[in-house]
DNA sequence: CTGAAAGCGCTAACAA
DNA sequence: TTGTTAGCGCTTTCAG
């Protein structure tokens, strides 16, 4: 159905056509086809007649009804929260080039996180006929939007927190990149470490947590549940948890963040009060966005790798496209970490 | 011609009909025809009848073959350098937004300033029938491919140096915006100001060089060419600039840069030098990119605003496609100053 | 308000 | 190697 849409839809300038190109050059109009798709079987002496025909006649191909006929599709559906986030830019680009390089078109989707949009952005893609669509958007990736998919046929790869068991998705290891992070940390001599900003409710949050916990619990230390502070997924967010933390009677001496937007809030909270991230507090960050490079101080931060994140997602939809495998695909990213300057050590505890 | 393009094309499930639909509900293809296109000549009855058909059959409406067969198009394609360029980011966000609010779909190419690149997504954009395109591609924007486009009588806007008279453009007043920010940095009382970065053989950058002299003109302030210094659109390129122009005999007291990218490197190059902008420099940017609200310190910038360009180009575009003005529109931005703390004048001389 | 017939620009068998 | 005949899924006259 078409419903909802009202939008405006131009005249197509009615252009030379196949038949033309053909009756110009004396032939048929399957021969010129048979030329147009570089198939073998033609005389050089024809194609070149063809072509001088097409040359000619200002002959553009017409895709749409190529692929109409043949019951094709060379394009792609991306469906991300907000391309303004750099995570999700970051993602685009590596599903671009990635998909790019393949010959395939996407389409671009934005959700701005309401559900509904979503499925109207799918609804349209359908209607457009996407031969895949890689789901970037989160939360309100619903099991029914996906199995609605899954039951036309068509191939998705998701990208994080699967709702199932037979998607394909990509996701960086969260635990382990938080892990590795808290690591680096302890073996700095930090014993009091805070985890500061995102969403408890979302399954990133919950992992990172879940690797902050375990590597204090390797290293020995007792968990302070009062170190670690939930808030919004923003600068702001960052800035406010890091007063907050900075009140605490007995104040860590390093954060870990829910990712690199939260940690450059972190930053400011702590200019703002006079302090260094880095020299007065350890921070890292989390995803490893281009920004974390040209902070100042730059920023320490475990590698999402959302470029790459991507890239990978296009590639695992690309095989399941051409069914050069059948086997639901789930690969897991293990994360980095990036060391630059925010934990500096020159302040040792 | 479809030349070089051997993409992947993969089959399309064959899906519900407008044909079965009929059949299903029992009334004719053109019936069901006019209640997919919301006409109005069709009883209740029947219509939800139809509607009802569609739901049990789970249809899902094909928008290919339906603007094949009435000739129209709603996609329209953008052509920029390179999404990973904040400011073309910020330009894609710009005519996304605005276009998808208009119901367009928007096929998206990266040229990474190879000019073959742009011709070849030019003929594929075509090849699509796209209703429009927007060319925010720079350099290597011919005259020729934008002809040609002309020719085809396919709308075309361009963002940034228009080469000829004839066509669609939406710039930002460079001159101007170099002015202004001349202009506060004189009334700070800095006479000796640099101007660093940027690729000479460009319009922008002719245009700010401009301003830059017209407002040091107006001030009768004599223009020291040794304070003048080319070289890369990159953060390297502005890290260079600054060590250089620091070793100057005279070194300047402000500098204006090329752009934002240019303008971080010359903080990062100023803090290797153990110098601070604000404190011991003023550094002045251009674009007003996100990253300059973020900085440490904050980038005082003239607001390019490459995301009020892109919707603005994309407007244009849509008024262009659906003919609703002919006359060759071109628009000229014109840029603010935006003082944040890259200039803080405690330094004032 | 509804249906029959024609056809958008192309490809896909099948013959020749 | 080339042409002929269908027809992708839809919209569009034009009748009724």
């Amino acid at each position: 159905m078409s419903k909802e849409i009202h939008s405006v839809r131009v005249d197509k300038r009615s252009s030379v056509t196949l038949e033309q190109v053909a009756k110009h050059a004396g032939v048929s109009r399957a021969t010129a086809s048979r030329i147009v798709r570089h198939s073998t079987n033609v005389s050089a002496d024809t194609r070149n007649k063809v072509l001088e025909s097409m040359r000619e006649l200002g002959y553009v191909y017409d895709r749409v009804a190529a692929n109409l006929r043949s019951r094709k599709s060379a394009t792609v559906g991306l469906i991300i929260n907000d391309i303004a986030n750099p995570v999700f830019a970051e993602m685009l680009i590596g599903v671009h080039q990635e998909l790019d390089a393949h010959g395939y078109t996407v389409i671009l989707g934005t959700t701005y996180e309401l559900a509904d949009k979503q499925d109207s952005l799918i609804s349209t893609m359908l209607e457009y006929r996407v031969g895949g669509v890689i789901m970037g958007s989160v939360p309100g990736t619903s099991k029914e939007t996906i199995e609605r998919l899954s039951q036309l046929d068509i191939p998705v790869v998701l990208v994080r927190e699967p709702p199932g068991e037979d998607f394909d998705y990509v996701v960086v290891d969260n635990v382990f990149g938080a892990q590795i992070a808290m690591e680096y940390l302890i073996g700095n001599g930090h014993r009091r470490i805070s985890f500061l900003g995102g969403p408890p409710e979302l399954a990133p949050w919950r992992d990172r947590i879940a690797g902050y916990r375990k590597a204090l619990f390797h290293a020995g230390i007792q968990v302070d549940e009062s170190l670690i502070i939930a808030s919004p997924t923003s600068r702001q967010g960052g800035t406010d948890a890091v007063h907050q933390i900075l009140r605490h009677p007995n104040p860590p001496t390093a954060v870990l963040c829910y990712n690199d937007i939260v940690a450059f809030g972190v930053m400011n909270g702590l200019r703002e009060a006079g302090l260094m991230a880095g020299r007065d507090l350890a921070v890292v960050g989390f995803d490893d966005i281009p920004e974390a490079a040209l902070s100042y101080p730059k920023l320490t931060t475990v590698t999402g790798s959302p470029r790459l994140v991507g890239a990978t997602a296009a590639s695992l939809l690309h095989q399941r496209i051409t069914g050069m495998d059948n086997a639901p695909k789930r690969i897991i990213l293990k994360p980095e970490l990036v060391i630059r300057e925010s934990c500096s050590s020159y302040l040792k505890l």
